[in-house]
DNA sequence: GACCAAAGATATTTC
DNA sequence: ATCTTTGGTC
């Protein structure tokens, strides 16, 4: 026990033994959150406070949960199994397999993901005639999420005019044909998780008697559905429940578009009148430079609960700073400075290079890929998400729920067996009249597209009569032989990956297969279904955190997102400007600067020794040639803490001069803009710009400011250039009539 | 009905 | 740039 308390500071100390009252953790990043919360778990189960089956513990990445789950293995010398722990999802779908009947769902309910939801949704405006230009599917997904999330059924939601009216009808239409096929989305786990214990008092009390410590992750991403799920555990001052113990930093609160209310603490705070309030500030993670560098960044958003992180472990390197020319420059430099570091000594797994969008990696990878550096990518396509992944998942679907319609629709053509569009019209509209699933209104159908359904049919039948009673990887390795899969993408040319793929699933079905057998006892018996069943939501909940070269040594390539909760000993940051982060949609939104800095704060906070932060003049993005001022939040860092790897310039001038090459060595890969430019698609006739003006030329404007030149076109008096003047927009101005000075 | 080509829409972050 | 939808042809 002394172990587990060894090398606690003192704050970390009086968080981890605090009495069993409701508690809220202010954590700053790197203060030893994840820590706490598992040696607080390990020592209330020590100290004989609590009972392994007593804890709750939730998170909200898979990834989080296992690490909690591994910590607290060392930790313990019991098994930590007793406990539940998981991520919301993942618990709330435990708690509806285990009362499925009182949730009203059948044992084998399927979970949607977001991409299945859209399928699914796109499906029902199809069938009930409605225009989706009208009813946009994307936004209509939104609405439906954002009504669950709001803890509103259908009929709860206040509508005030026709156009919300229709939507609800739609989210009424959306909920029966979910429930007619047996499917749950993201949000419904939620609800109806939460409209489970909250209106069947006996089980509800069952849970509250049972988990007398509630311990919850990364708090300041809850959403206001998952703050009143947990408050349906806790005790709120009149019947029984456990003590919540939350922890959280409302500095790194990045999911807001997804729900996420910042709020949810102070809430906590006041509605649970927490005695129990203990700021970690202590940094254990990166150097001063780093950290005073956060600190100063995220000093410039209001409306924080306030802290003060420090670290005593010396200021360390400057932050270093590049400026490219294009998004090529940066990433051949950011590849450059990776082989010296590892030349140096460091592990590549130990370096990170993190973006703000998906759409970033691409160049980075490229430069990698020729460098012939290893790297791995977290996010963007994910392995349950592949096409070919989500084609055999859906026939391992209609096996363990032959009513699952997003399945049937997905794959009772693919591989093409004769049925198309017609065939399942006419097949929708007699579901819709029988009022029962694609699948079980097959043999109503009579007539010519009849037979070819039905077919279809007898093979998912007897898929599922030859698989009952193989193990899971077999059943898997048997459905893609019998689907038809295997033999279409054998031919086609590109589908050798999709192939190996395919082959990864029956990999990823043994694994599966293995770990649930470690959790049972040796001769208890598996029932395949049932463990398909299980296979599939797992599949639907993790979508695969790509775990085979987990151990392998490489880069380390995600969006600041992802990266959260996780530290390297380098991090480079690319894409440091306006409009790419912060992002420009988010100057939309109330708010959304703010969340934009507390990313930044994120990503900068990753760093242990050394950080990076670069921007281009020019980079490529939906197809087009995009020059962007540098990041302001580049401006917020305190200039005694860097050191300009290009010479550094005034913010308003994101150019240099026409061809100037920087100064110093190793400026091989600074090219002149016009080089950058790809060979394939030459700009067709560029003006001649008197002046020395050029595209990526900053220049000032007496009216607008200051902005950069992205285009142009006409000479002589004619000539016009487009300047792109950041808030004040972006025009076309004459040069024989506007005064420009180059800035 | 299958298949291919061309036009058209759409691009932030994720459980 | 990429994915999706649409249109035309066999």
């Amino acid at each position: 026990m002394s172990d587990l308390l060894a090398n606690l500071n003192t704050e970390q100390l009086q968080a981890v033994t605090l009495p069993p009252q409701h508690a809220l953790i202010l954590a700053g990043a790197g203060s030893g959150k994840t820590r706490v919360l598992t040696t607080r778990i390990a020592w209330l189960v020590q100290s004989g406070q609590a009972d392994p089956a007593g804890i709750l513990a939730v998170t909200f990445t898979n990834k989080a949960a296992k690490e909690m789950l591994a910590r607290l293995s060392t930790m313990l010398p019991v098994s930590p199994r007793g406990m539940w722990i998981g991520t919301f999802h993942g618990l709330a779908n435990r708690l509806l397999r285990a009362h499925h009947r009182d949730a009203g769902l059948p044992q084998l309910f399927q979970i949607l993901d977001s991409a299945d939801q859209l399928a699914a949704i796109k499906r029902l405006l199809k069938t009930l005639n409605v225009d989706d230009e009208k009813f946009p599917p994307r936004e209509l997904q939104h609405f439906i999420n954002g009504q669950k999330e709001a803890g509103n059924r259908p009929h709860a939601v206040e509508a005030w005019d026709d156009y919300t009216r229709q939507r609800v009808q739609l989210y009424q239409e959306y909920e029966a044909q979910c429930q007619r096929e047996s499917v749950v989305d993201f949000a419904e786990l939620l609800l109806r998780s939460y409209e489970l214990l909250e209106r069947n008092e006996p089980l509800r009390c069952h849970y509250q008697r049972r988990f007398r410590h509630i311990l919850v992750d990364e708090f300041q991403d809850t959403n206001r559905l998952q703050y009143r799920w947990l408050k349906l555990f806790a005790d709120e001052g009149r019947e029984g429940g456990g003590a919540l113990f939350c922890v959280g930093d409302d500095d790194q609160s990045i999911y807001r578009f997804r729900g996420a209310e910042v709020g949810n603490m102070r809430d906590f705070e006041r509605e649970f009148r927490v005695a129990n309030v203990i700021r970690l500030e202590q940094n254990y993670r990166s150097h001063s430079n780093i950290l005073d560098a956060a600190n100063a960044i995220i000093r410039h958003n209001s409306n924080r609960l306030g802290k003060n992180l420090w670290t005593d472990q010396g200021a360390g390197e400057p932050i270093r700073i590049f400026e490219a020319y294009s998004d090529g420059d940066e990433a051949r430099w950011i590849v450059d400075e990776i082989q010296q570091l590892v030349r140096d000594g460091a592990l590549r797994s130990e370096i990170a290079l993190l973006y703000r969008s998906n759409a970033q990696s691409r160049v980075l990878e490229h430069q990698l890929f020729s460098a012939g550096i290893a790297y791995r990518v977290y996010g963007g396509l994910r392995f349950f998400e592949r096409q070919e992944i989500k084609h055999a998942l859906a026939y391992l679907r209609l096996i363990a729920n032959a009513d699952d319609d997003t399945a049937f629709a997905r794959v009772v053509n693919f591989p093409t067996r004769g049925i198309g569009a017609r065939s399942l019209e006419v097949l929708q509209d007699a579901a819709r009249t029988y009022n029962t699933s694609l699948y079980a209104t097959v043999p109503h159908l009579t007539g010519k597209p009849g037979t070819s359904l039905a077919q279809f049919v007898r093979l998912v039948e007897d898929l599922r009569r030859d698989t009952a009673g193989l193990p899971l990887p077999e059943l898997v390795d048997h459905v893609l032989d019998a689907s038809g899969l295997r033999a279409h993408y054998k031919a086609e040319k590109e589908g050798r990956e999709r192939l190996e793929n395919l082959d990864e699933l029956i990999n990823a079905a043994a694994n599966f297969l293995a770990e649930a057998q470690a959790q049972r006892a040796p001769d208890e018996a598996l029932p395949t279904h049932a463990l398909l069943a299980d296979f599939l939501a797992h599949a639907s909940l993790e979508a695969g955190e790509h775990q085979a070269d987990q151990g392998a040594d490489a880069v380390q390539l995600m969006t600041v997102h992802s990266a959260k909760g996780l530290e390297f000993n380098a991090v480079f940051l690319s894409g440091l400007e306006e409009g790419l982060f912060p992002h420009e949609n988010s100057t939309l939104e109330s708010d959304g600067l703010e969340e934009e800095r507390r990313l930044m704060y994120v990503a900068v906070t990753r760093a242990r020794e050394r950080l990076y932060l670069s921007f281009a003049q020019s980079r490529m993005l939906h197809g087009q040639t995009r020059y962007n001022l540098r990041s302001r939040f580049l401006e917020e860092v305190p200039a005694g803490l860097t050191k300009w790897l290009t010479p550094p310039k005034p913010r308003s001038a994101a150019g240099g001069e026409f061809g100037a090459m920087r100064g110093g060595a190793g400026g091989g890969y600074l090219k002149p803009l016009f080089a950058a430019q790809t060979p394939r698609a030459p700009r067709p006739s560029f003006a001649q710009l008197p002046n020395g003006l050029r595209i990526g030329q900053a220049v000032s404007h007496a009216k607008f400011g200051q902005g950069v030149i992205v285009a142009a076109e006409g000479s002589g008096n004619d000539a016009k250039v487009q300047i792109n003047f950041g808030p004040a927009g972006v025009k076309w101005l004459l040069l024989s009539v506007a005064k420009l000075e180059a800035a």
